[in-house]
DNA sequence: CAGCATCCACATAGATACTG
DNA sequence: CAGTATCTATGTGGATGCTG
């Protein structure tokens, strides 16, 4: 059965790359989890707190995500108690240069895209 | 229970417009739908081929949520057998700017992406 | 603190068959 | 041709409790 990510690398133009990388970063969370880390590095609960309606399992899971595509480096402190940091390495910061340009269109069109949702449904 | 569509008009910078927007175009088909739809008009069966794996039912509600937010225009030909046209609108258009950018990072990204995710791996 | 394992509820996608 | 309805399988997310 043909799923996402089996077209990786089946067609070069169309719709390709293009799912194996949006994708990932197109779920519930990544992109939010970027954003909070866009400024400075982070801790887990710290995110935890700033994203505000994320559970922590979805947390682990977004973080080890983000980190194997290359967007976010985990840094482990041998403290006591455990330190962890997360922060966006360059691959993250140039994602997010097209990503920003993307939500700015969202939000100078967010009010025009809820208008003809409203005037769809009472129609 | 707090869900992608309760946080619209909750927060004005975050993530909030951005998740009313971005989490309908960032499904499974929407983008392609649009991208299918970018160099002209096309029928219903045509985009059912042309994108191939996507199915009736999903190609059906992709449309409708599309249509709904204003990006594509439906139009219906009164003959027999039916005919309907589908074509984006300005919105979709300028919508597929900012996309299309960062469409083109993921294309130039994509093979670091992949490498990294198979470093991770073999970890 | 950081995060994984388990369990559960719900949403979503596919297949199929049917309609105007 | 252009869909809609139904049924089902799978995935995904939340809650919670446990561990190093």
């Amino acid at each position: 059965m043909p799923s996402k990510t089996d077209r990786a690398g089946e067609r070069p133009g169309a719709g390709c790359p293009i799912r194996g990388v949006l994708d990932r970063i197109g779920d519930q969370w990544s992109l939010l989890t970027l954003e909070a880390l866009e400024t400075e590095k982070k801790r887990f609960n710290e995110l935890l707190r700033e994203i505000g309606d994320i559970s922590k399992q979805m947390l682990s899971k977004t973080l080890r995500h983000l980190e194997q595509d290359g967007y976010i480096r985990r840094t482990v402190y041998p403290e006591v108690p455990p330190r962890v940091e997360y922060e966006l390495t360059e691959l993250g910061r140039s994602f997010l240069i097209p990503m920003k340009a993307l939500v700015g269109w969202a939000e100078q069109n967010h009010s025009e895209i809820i208008r003809s949702r409203l005037r769809h449904e009472t129609e």
